[in-house]
DNA sequence: CTCAGTGCAAAGGATTTGCATGCCG
DNA sequence: CGGCATGCAAATCCTTTGCACTGAG
């Protein structure tokens, strides 16, 4: 149990950490909620990661979390719209910070571990996707909130592993 | 338990009846599984469907079927890549046949109800974005098998229903 | 003092598995 | 006859919930 993290990536970004809990706090307020140690706690494991975290990677993370509390608070965070449950291949939910805190993104998925990396697309055909999809939105009567591109596959790990 | 199904969708299709059998069956014995009375009802069900079913819906679309070898089958036939699983935004899987056997498409998803529309976007648009995930999974050394375009938003029962 | 947040332990629920039986090959 | 498929029931395991405790306002 309890998985280990990748290092924060490149180590880009961090430039806004102070913003990002402001932001938190911000969304938090306006559901009514506080901004407690237990989910900033939460809100920096997932930024520390960069990527999307199951319950378990993020208890493992920070043990000073109780898996209730974990999965209670992932639930108030994720009503005031500061992280989203990302669903992939596996039994596992994962989390990861709102878009507006991270950019817009997709996800490589790996179809054998489950693990999940970010990419980008290029913008202009992000744009031609926005648009279509809000076509295909509009001739089915479906009131679209936002849209999920994955690409499913063989991580770079997995892939070497020989499957 | 055990939903209602909606009917198939406008009545297209159907053509093909027997080559999908034909089909499932090649597929099943090429990975040394037989084509046995309870995985043909399943996918039959499904063709029928032509949306992703939950494990209730398909239960609930044929009695013969015990919900223990439902959930057996639907494993072999997805090994068999006859089936794939949907994951969707509520806690419960669902099964569609596979894209060989039904052409390519994309998924409307209710973040309400759960529930899934398929829909397709221009052939354009598709190429642009094979290309552009293609090139996206060879910087990660990411071996992509499929991507998974995703519209999540309320659809048109539960916009109508306010909410 | 009151109420939300927290932890522990127990409950919940979709999915899986053990085992005995029936059928196809 | 031998092995796989099937059903039932019991077991699993992620996730949720009940309850008592603690700390902030």
């Amino acid at each position: 149990m309890a998985a280990r993290i990748a290092p924060p990536a490149g180590g880009a970004d961090g430039a806004a950490a102070g913003e990002l809990h402001t932001t938190v706090a911000q969304r938090l307020r306006a559901d009514e909620q506080r901004y407690t140690p237990g989910r900033r706690a939460l809100v920096e494991v997932l930024a520390a990661a960069g990527r999307p975290l199951t319950v378990d990677e993020v208890l493992g993370a920070d043990d000073s979390l109780a898996q209730s509390s974990a999965y209670r608070n992932l639930g108030v965070l994720e009503r005031a719209g500061v992280v989203h449950r990302v669903v992939t291949a596996d039994e596992f939910a994962r989390y990861e910070l709102d878009e507006a805190l991270t950019g817009h993104h997709h996800h490589l998925i790996c179809s054998v571990c489950g693990s999940v990396a970010d990419f980008t697309v290029d913008a202009d055909l992000e744009r031609a996707l926005a648009d279509s999809l809000a076509a295909a939105a509009r001739r089915h009567g479906f009131a679209a909130e936002h849209h999920r591109l994955d690409l499913v596959g063989l991580c770079a790990d997995c892939a070497a592993a020989g499957r």
